[in-house]
DNA sequence: CACTCCCCCTTGTTATGACAAGTTATGGCG
DNA sequence: CGCCATAACTTGTCATAACAAGGGGGAGTG
């Protein structure tokens, strides 16, 4: 008797608490409610979708991460002040981000070469020292503009396919969707470093500018390293953001 | 009949998911489990804690969150390689990150003063054009040395207050035990830029040297915002790390 | 010996029910 | 009229139960 309702016709696929989440999303970012409005109630939500209440918590949890939703006890749950750069808690690449921002993103392709992993990579990726490595140098763009010089090393049994493919587009969704390499986390550390030449040459800057530059460490589900990247953006068109929580 | 079990002797004023959470984060910090090691399964631990397997997994949510431990369908839950900087995710002042770490941390105040809020930050804390802020500028040293620049602004009825305290120390611990203000979330953007002559000078730093700002929007557990920031941080000296996921 | 299938163990999702704790509105009492 | 107790809601925590989905190992078969 319970769970009759199919938020989806037909088969269903996903979760209900992730459909749940991503209606609940949508309305959000349509403007469906005001910014600090109250949304409905979890025992309203049991109601309208006809599932339990953990199944709302889960959804809500999800949209409380991403910073969309936050709850007050015995007061409600409330719509979140927009912000310019939402769900960055989740782990995308560049591409996929800007997409969904409705940016045209793209990427030229440097150099592709079979190298020894530098010390740093290779403590990253948990190669012992003197172990190949692929490395992949990409230029980001942004409507036209270069704002990103990407520099990427894979393990071998993983970037000795990368030789033969287009990689003008996202990594991420290629090495799910191709290489069947289903990604889990990623460890990120941001500092503040000035460009070097060749930086300076490929994202037009003068002299002396500031960049922001990332480190990622990409794992597989399995926590097995997958591809360490170093991103240096330029400080003054790039701006990273997220929402963290006390408690 | 159930959850007889008791971890803290006595009254047990913490959740049972935050007891068993904080005991199994102890237990991994502190090494009792190799890295890569799979942790007990959740039916294992229902069994040691005398708990329910929903509270299991909420404790082993949390520490998933804070990049502790990773988990794998059919395969079980395993401890991640240990970072530098463990629990970024939390929010959490520069003392008290510090101090977690075994640095010693310490602020100068250079000037407190009320005044007009500039654009950006009358925006952020959702003031009126022309509404007075409390502006605090301070110092942050990590053991003696100057790392950090941070000007802070409150809304007047908080900033009022901040005139008589103390304020080399943390100002978060302040905020929810002197004022009573219970926090919840913050917004962070990162960009990199270059330092100002009056940067410059507080951080012994020699011209034209990048600095990784930080700006901070922190809110109440109501959603209000209480403190905008932006912490200027010596690009060399420190390192934003964090951690987040796929899906 | 090798390969496959099946059972068991693991995490993932979901339902139902209950009580605690915090907020708000109501209504009665002084 | 004002104050306070209380009822009605809300989110927070936790128990019990069940099935799905994925992985691994062992047994059985070729």
């Amino acid at each position: 008797m319970p769970n009759v309702t199919q938020l989806m016709a037909g088969h269903s696929p996903l979760p209900l608490y992730v459909q749940i989440r991503d209606s609940l999303r949508r309305q959000i970012l349509d403007g469906h409610f005001e910014v600090h409005a109250r949304l409905p109630s979890e025992n309203d939500m049991m109601n309208t979708f006809g599932v339990s209440r953990i199944t709302i918590r889960q959804a809500l949890r999800d949209l409380h991460n991403e910073g969309l939703v936050f709850s007050a006890q015995g007061k409600g749950t409330f719509v979140s002040k927009p912000k310019a750069v939402q769900n960055v808690q989740r782990l995308e690449g560049f591409g996929e981000a800007m997409a969904a921002q409705g940016y045209e993103a793209s990427a030229r392709v440097l150099s592709i070469q079979q190298m020894k992993a530098p010390k740093a990579v290779a403590a990253a990726l948990d190669l012992q020292p003197g172990d190949e490595t692929v490395e992949v140098k990409r230029v980001r763009y942004l409507n036209r503009s270069p704002v990103c010089i990407e520099n990427s090393y894979f393990p071998m049994d993983v970037g000795r396919q990368m030789f033969s493919l287009d990689l003008s587009g996202d990594i991420f969704p290629m090495l799910e969707n191709l290489f069947d390499i289903p990604l889990g986390g990623a460890d990120i550390s941001l500092d503040a470093i000035l460009a070097d030449n060749e930086t300076q040459q490929y994202l037009n800057l003068k002299a002396g500018e500031a960049i922001l530059r990332v480190e990622r460490l990409t794992h597989n589900r399995d926590g097995r390293p997958i591809d360490f990247e170093y991103l240096c953006y330029r400080g003054d068109s790039f701006k990273y953001q997220f929402r963290i929580d006390r408690k």
